[in-house]
Formats: C-alpha cells, structure tokens, sequence
RNA sequence: GCGGGUGUAGCUCAGUUGGUUAGAGUAUCGGCCUGUCACGCCGAGGGUCGCGGGUUCAAGUCCCGUCACUCGCGCCA
C-alpha cells in the first residue's frame, strides 16, 4: 500500500463500499460526540468524512488534534445509513471508518481559520498566505488562474504562435513607467533593469523572422499600487509580422472570448468577431474614460452650446471661456430625494471637483437652481436633444474640457451604481481605437508622445509632415472590458526614417534616438518587417473571471499595498558584504527590527 | 507626495450625550455527549481599546499628532 494514500479525498464513493483505504489530509473540521468522532479530512480534491469510534484506537488520538494537522488515516469505507448521507458532499454518501491513524504533522493554533468564509485583514492574510491559500475562494481562484492559463497558452499555439522567453535582467529604458534596477556585481556603477514588459524584445524577434511571438510574460514596474494593480504581473505579450491592425484585432479576439467564454461561469460575453471599436475621442466624449464600461447603459453628451446664452450665469461663463458642459442622464430618478442629489454633489466635490450640477424632473416638471435659471423651455429642449423622459434626472459636469470629462466619467459611473444600471451577468468587451499619436504637455510646455512612442501614426510619414502634430493618430488599441483596461497594443513603427520624424516632432534630436533605443533602431536598419502585437494582462483577466475585485485574490503571494512581502520580508536589508560586491553604498541606514525608541 | 476609510480579545464585531467591573460570537483550554456534517450543552482563560500627547473629577468615546492596513488622486498602460 502506498505510503499516504490510496485515494484523495474526493475519490471515494458507494462504489468503493467494503475497500480498505488509505486518505491522507488535513483535519478540516471536528464534530466530537463523546463515543464517536467525525472528522472532515480535506485535501486539493475534496472532503472525506472520517468516523471514529470507541472501539477505534484513532479516537483519542484524533481528538486531541487540532484543526489543520496533517493525518494519514487507516480504514474501511461504508456506505452511510439512510438519514446520514449528505447530499451537499461529492462523497456524502460514504465515509471511512479509522481503523488507524498516522500524525504527520501538528498544526497549532492557526492564525486564520480555514473552514470559513469569513473575511480576515489582508496583512493577517498576507503573512500567512499558506495557510490563507487553504481556503476555498482563494484556492479556487489560484486553481483557475492556471487553467485560464492553460488555456490562452493551447490557444496561442492552436494559432500558430510560437512561445519565446525573454531576458529578465535586461536594460533600463528612458520612457514608461519607474524600472525596478538590479545593481551588477562585474560593471560597477551600473545596472539592470527588469522589464516593464517584453517590447523591445519581442520586437526583435519580429526583426528574427520568428512571425508569431507568445508569452507568458512577467512584468515589472516599479509604480504606486491599486487594487487592480500589482508591481509584478504577468501579461499574455504577443507580437506578429506582416499585419494590419485588423489582423491582430482578428487573431486576440477569439483567444479572449474564447476563454472568457470557457471559464465565465455562464456570464454572457462579447462574440469574437463583434468587439466594437470606440475611437478614442468618442469614448472620452460618451463615456468620459478611455477604459469604459459598456454594461452601463448611460451616455454622456456635450450641451455647451445650450448654455452659451444662458440665465445660468456660471455655465454661461464657464462656456464662454472654452471650457464644456457634459450631461449625464439618471433616468427614473423622480422618485428620488433632494438628498440623493446633493450627495452627488459632495462626492464630487470631495473628489476634488467644483461640483456637479443637477435638474430633477417629476412628472415633465424641472426642478432645481439650474433649471430655474436656465428656464424649462430651454432645459425642455436639451431632453428632447438628448431623448429624455419627463421622469429622468440630469447630472452636468462642466469645467475645462479635460476636468469636464474626467467627472463627467466619474458621475457616469456613480450614478449607473447609485441607480442598480450595470449587469453583473456579463462580459462586454470593446476596442478603443485611433488614440492620438501626440499631446500638449502642459507642464513642459511643448509636444509629446501620449502613448507609446513606437506606434506607427496613422499616415505614416505623409501624416507627420502635413499635419499638426495634435491632429495625428495612431495605430494604437487597447482592449477593454467591463471599464477595466485589460491590454494595450499598437502597430509599430518599424521604419527608421518615421521614427527619426515622429521623434524629432517631439522635440528629440536623431542622436537622442540612436543613443537611448540603439538595439531597436539599429535592427530596424537591418530589414525589419511590418509588425504589430497587443499584450492583455493575465491578472487582470483572472480577476474578472473570478469576480474579485482586487488583484492580488487571484495571485498566490502577492506583494501588500505598500510592495512588501509580509511573509518573507521583502523587500529587506542586505549585509555590507552584498552591498559591497555589487558596488552600492546606502545613504540611509536600512530601518532596524526593532527602531530604537523616539519621540 | 496628497485625500478618504478602518484600527476594541488570536479572529469578526458591539460598546449610548464622556461615567463606575469594556461585552457577544468564534477560536483556544477543560468537562459532558454514539450519527454529526457551521453538531450540541456546561465552564475557564484571554484586552497596552494601534501608539504618543492634550482637555476633563472622569476618555474606548472629545481634540492634536503619529503609525499600520486599505481605497482613491498624483504616478502608471
């Protein structure tokens, strides 16, 4: 007989009636009834009810274990007595009777409890994630995670891609986001980066010849977190020559609604095929976001021109001065308070906007300063612009065109909360397309890249001598889904000469491109095929599917807000020797355990 | 860096306008119990009310500061 086991301990069943077995596991649950003794033995697979009675020389031994201690259990399977099966138990209609019992290891008192839902603080959590990884929901999801893995790796290749690695101690580059640098022990003074993603390589095997690049690629940057956001993450990085920005949209949608439809849970999903693709202008404009969530149903739309002679004197002005008024529509809201209109109105205010203005509607009749001032034939004829009901309040978020938006977004969020207006049965996907190849920086005050400076613009190098620059767009995309950003991809620039252009319009010389991308431009003079890729994040994908809404549920030993492993201890303080091999000198002392006492 | 929220038993939480010995559930320990499956019953131990200062006759409660965790902004694709 095997060592621990013979079966796990979903696998037993009346089948197995009358068999002598062996289970190995963790004692999940207790039920001590003076003479006899359940036990509920758990492990990955499943939970076996163990009975022990007083003729078992398992009985006192099992009951003076605690919960969570690892046993191996000697016994005879018997079909449970009619009235003792449990019907909520894959196994319920048996259980082993111990005959013996092996203590493989002790468990002392346990931190957090495994046998239950209940919510514990995530530095408990995170500090002993072992044990946390026991439990049900955060177990199911690591489990899921890899098999969502699985299968965008079995898809891919099903493709015809082909998986890569690439280096992790790699270059620092200039742009994007803060590099986590890795000091090198034989260059002193210098440094490695990890990489924020894969770009330049899988670029470079494009330039190789390879077509279509994969991979399950770790991503490092060393940014402030969110809960959707995590300092290492791994990004499904995909890379292909010789296409169109069709070409892509057409190869990643079937992967994703395929896998989303594979592990949704019933959850309705976007077909592959009909993502619809937003340009970029018209998601900021309707939506008030570049990542939105299309399961809400409201639409933001532009009314300054309604205000531009108005007797409401502080949009008249805010208009006036070129500054907009977006609408908000909170249909069916005649029912509501005063209160629920003015809560609107401290929340944004809170959230550090003038505030958001608003006119209620009962029964066709307008309600509010706003409405006063403005008069209800007017405000009559901005619903009838907008297709509103005598029933349906509006928000108006107005202000400099970029503040404007980014409430107006804001609100169409809140609002579609507030009113129960997004489904949660389902997956809407959309692209959002023709993102602008530059913008103002107001703070630099001169033009720059908004996005990702190796995006080809749309019109090439026509485009970047006859436009203005502002005007230009990319062939760049980013995937979306239900408001959160789950990739971002462009066709690149793989022409030396355009990228030299787009470079110099903003504001860099040739020699700052030669020095700073040296490995990519240098290839790129080497014949370099057309090229284009996308790279949506594993994490995030995950998390949706599970439906949390945090990241680090779905990764086994994440990194707490602060970027701290709180269960291994990083990051930590290195000995003098290590500092001293790798060239680095601390300016601050590192923190000590214990600080001395201050104050 | 900035703003919000939270911080009371190992854990989840309650704790009145400031008032006398800070409670419950759960976990732990002890006892009882032969059919439970969130078993049940009896009992016990367990508290720097995050920390520091202040106001007050009196602070878990009010004020100031600070720390930790978390959410958001900045930052970041």
């Amino acid at each position: 007989m095997h060592a621990y086991r013979t079966h796990n301990c979903a696998a037993l069943s009346k089948g197995n009636v009358g068999e002598t077995v062996r289970l190995s596991g963790w004692v999940h649950r207790k039920r001590d009834h003076g003479g006899v003794l359940f036990v509920d033995l758990r492990d990955h697979y499943g939970l076996t009810q163990i009975v022990a009675d007083e003729d078992s020389p398992a009985l006192p031994i099992l009951d003076g274990l605690r919960l969570e201690s690892v046993v191996t259990i000697d016994g005879e399977v018997k079909a449970r007595a009619e009235g003792t099966v449990n019907p909520n138990l894959p196994t319920g209609e048996i259980e082993v009777f111990a005959r013996a019992v092996t203590v493989q290891s002790t468990a002392d008192e346990l931190p957090l409890i495994v046998n239950s839902a209940e919510d514990y603080p995530e530095e408990t959590r995170l500090k002993y994630r072992f044990v946390d990884l026991r439990r049900e929901r955060v177990h199911n999801n690591i489990v899921l995670r890899s098999n969502v893995i699985a299968s965008l790796r079995r898809r891919m290749i099903d493709q015809g891609f082909t998986e890569f690695q690439t280096p992790i101690l790699a270059a620092s580059s200039p742009e994007g986001a803060r590099d986590y640098i890795v000091p090198s022990r034989l260059h002193p003074g210098t440094f490695y980066a990890l990489p924020q993603a894969p770009q330049m390589f899988k670029q470079l095997l494009m330039v190789a010849g390879f077509d279509r690049y994969f991979q399950i690629a770790p991503c490092f940057r060393d940014e402030d977190l969110r809960a959707d956001r995590s300092p290492e993450f791994y990004q499904l990085d995909f890379e292909m020559s010789f296409v169109t920005q069709e070409d892509v949209f057409n190869a990643i949608e079937p992967v994703l609604a395929g896998v989303f439809e594979e592990f949704s849970g019933g959850k309705s999903v976007t077909p592959a095929g009909s993502f619809p693709r937003i340009p970029y202008a018209e998601a900021m404009l309707k939506y008030g976001s570049d990542k939105p969530d299309l399961r809400n149903p409201l639409i933001i739309s532009d009314v300054s021109d309604h205000f531009q002679q108005s007797g409401f004197g502080l949009f008249e002005k805010i208009v006036g001065t070129g500054g907009v008024v977006r609408a908000i529509p909170a249909p069916g809201t005649h029912e509501k308070s005063r209160k629920f209109f003015d809560d609107m109105n401290d929340w944004a205010r809170k959230e550090g906007f003038a505030g958001l203005g608003y006119v209620t509607r009962k029964g066709g009749e307008f309600g509010g300063p706003i409405a006063k001032n403005h008069g209800p034939d007017n405000m009559a004829k901005i619903y009838a612009e907008l297709g509103l009901g005598e029933n349906d309040g509006l928000f108006f978020a107005a202000g400099k065109q970029g503040d404007a938006v980014k409430l107006a977004g804001a609100a169409r969020t809140r609002v579609g909360e507030e009113l129960g207006l997004i489904p949660d049965d389902r997956f809407e996907f959309c692209w959002i397309v023709d993102f602008p190849m530059f913008e103002y920086d107001e703070e630099a005050k001169k033009i720059d890249f908004s996005h990702n400076p190796f995006s080809m613009p749309q019109g090439e190098m026509e485009a970047l001598e006859t436009q203005d620059p502002l005007d230009i767009k990319a062939w760049q995309y980013d995937i979306v889904c239900n408001g959160y950003e789950l990739s971002s991809g462009a066709i690149r620039n793989h022409r030396p000469d355009i990228m030299y252009k787009a470079f110099e319009l903003a504001g860099y010389t040739r020699e700052d491109v030669d020095s700073n991308f040296s490995g990519m431009i240098e290839a790129f003079k080497l014949g370099a095929p057309p090229h284009g890729g996308s790279a949506p994040g594993i994490d995030r994908i995950v998390m949706l599917l599970a439906d949390e809404p945090n990241i680090r549920e779905v990764i086994a030993f994440p990194l707490n807000q602060r970027a701290q492993d709180l269960m291994m201890g990083a990051p930590s303080a290195v000995s003098a020797r290590q500092l001293r091999d790798v060239h680095i000198r601390t300016i601050e002392p590192p923190k000590q355990e214990k600080p001395a006492t201050e104050d």
